[in-house]
DNA sequence: TTGAAAGCGCTAACAA
DNA sequence: TTGTTAGCGCTTTCAA
């Protein structure tokens, strides 16, 4: 056990320099000699010299840590969201501290982030009480809400256009002449089922029907197997099923194909939301509405990193444009009516 | 923009006690009169305050801070070990710092960790070079690296039983009669497809079988769709594919039914490694080797947080027992065979 | 139990 | 460009 902690001292010792110099050298931008700079260098690697990023956060003020905070990593949307995001804050010399929560407990997560002093928020879908996101926007700390807003909040969000996809969504499956559509809800509290319920509501006034039955499914496997069971335990059954996202919806499909025994599309079409990568699968062929997950990742490490910069908090709302893939587990319109619709975006 | 940051002498101040009384009452386990604490924690209350967690770490040289370093979550198995492990470290007051690296990057990534005085490190289907993981082990840092080994390694490892849980599949396999068995390899020089293919191999020779043929799919969807079109281009086709994993396995049968046309298990059985979710989903149904994640972590976390307690680091190798989940992408042996071969674990 | 004092390892004025 | 100096906010002896 050598335990031996290298200080910046240890370095300018054998450099022969002070320890300002050291620091200097490991500061990119500042004003150090070639001289110095090469004698430092020399010594720090005999020594195995490494600045302690901790006490260069705390002199600094710049700990150059992002906090991320996840409700859970099984709907495969946000291990995908994690990846881009990480993968974006490490190019920017930031690391990521993640953040599990349960609900409830999100509050004393941030808590512990701003104890932390992380420099940047990102909560993916949680929110946070409104005194805790004023005590960010006063510590200077930008907040992103991502695939979530809170209108009254002082956090910024990123989301994307949850009602124009629904609303995409919908009008494809009416179009291609279904009539009995049924909804499969998230979690009804939050702002992603809301925006893709009211979009498929939209829709549907627009066309004339009425929502052939809805359900709830809590945007977990378990509550929409459950909700789609509810669905064809009678003979009155749907033609079609729009589900609030495409985690809900390969169990929707699943109860449809091994339980009812029915054919997709054929019997039932099924529509999701996020176009994860599952989605695109044989055993799936999900059609659904795609989150540019990319695109709400670079906007979301935009507002970060400006704010971070700019050291001045301000709310930023980004909608995202949501598109269709399209695949076919849904019955299809006729080209040109796809197009309009596609088109109509 | 406030930006007061509100320091304990703040509250010491308002408290009317010392700057220790309040840092000793955020301490748990200080000795500090009832008195006291309440009106620090009052005093606290009113202002704020929140303990710096940096300057905590930096004195007592406790960062609180596990680092764990991940290649991509796309395969689903990571998430899922990512979420636990991560839950696991936080409700031991720790927090996770995470690293996305790309092939090669890794030893930089383990600086960056060292930088930030993680207190432990795991690396998740990756290794550091062996300066490193010396100088790890000098520092007092444990690392593991999970699922996957490195026998010249200072680092400990957690991995499950690969050898014997290939072994069992590939029983499985020959017992329900199948003659022309194919191995899809993953990346070839980790120790996970070494071990799971080595299992393989031991198998067909105690049935007195050559492997039909060997690919490499790299553990990426398309290597293995890739894999999957060269098995089937030509008549001469397998009758059963074992493939290194789920996250493989997936894409193989995709190809499989959607564009040689056959059926799963009719034609050709098919067998993955992982057990992830998706396996149970009804798209797939995938008969496969289960890696017990959840022992994995719990060892993982045992041995970080035994060897961070006694200051001291030693190489551990754990290796937790397979088994077979089985489902319907293969075609079984007798119940009795099926049996046989369970037990015989 | 309490307070005073001495740093943890570093950055950032300031003067030279 | 360099070194000196003064802390960042906290924990942890040490004496009282």
């Amino acid at each position: 056990m050598a335990r031996e902690t290298v200080t910046s001292e240890d370095v300018a010792r054998l450099a022969n320099v002070s320890q300002s110099a050291v620091s200097r050298t490991f500061t990119p931008g500042a004003s150090v000699s070639e001289r110095t700079r090469q004698r430092v260098l020399d010594a720090a690697r005999q020594l195995g010299y490494r600045p302690n990023a901790l006490a260069r956060a705390m002199i600094s003020g710049r700990s150059r840590l992002i906090a991320v905070l996840v409700a859970y990593l099984d709907n495969h949307f946000y291990p995908q969201v994690l990846e881009q995001l990480s993968r974006a804050v490490q190019e920017r010399g930031y690391q990521v501290l993640l953040f599990l929560t349960d609900r409830g407990t999100q509050d004393q997560m941030v808590q512990k982030m701003l104890q932390y002093q992380v420099e940047g928020i990102v909560m993916a879908s949680a929110d946070m009480s409104s005194s805790l996101a004023r005590e960010c926007a006063d510590t200077g700390i930008p907040v992103v809400l991502f695939n979530r807003y809170v209108t009254s909040s002082l956090s910024s969000s990123v989301t994307s256009d949850n009602v124009g996809g629904a609303r995409m969504v919908t009008d494809l499956l009416i179009s291609a002449g279904h009539r009995r559509i049924a909804f499969i809800a998230g979690t009804e509290d939050s702002s992603t089922n809301q925006d893709r319920e009211s979009g498929f509501l939209q829709a549907m006034e627009r066309g004339g029907l009425l929502p052939f039955r809805r359900l709830v499914g809590d945007y977990t496997s378990e509550g929409a197997a459950h909700a789609a069971r509810r669905l064809f335990e009678s003979d009155e059954r749907p033609d079609a099923i729009v589900v609030a996202n495409d985690h809900m919806a390969f169990a929707v499909m699943d109860v449809i194909r091994d339980e009812a025994g029915l054919s997709i599309p054929d019997d039932v079409s099924v529509v999701g939301f996020d176009d994860v990568p599952e989605a695109g699968w044989g055993g799936y062929k999900l059609t659904t509405v795609r989150q540019a997950a990319d695109v709400m990742i670079e906007e979301t490490v935009k507002i970060l990193f400006e704010q971070i910069e700019k050291g001045e908090v301000e709310r930023r709302a980004i909608i995202v444009p949501a598109s269709l893939s399209v695949r076919t587990s849904a019955r299809l319109p006729s080209a040109e009516k796809l197009e309009r619709i596609i088109e109509g975006a």
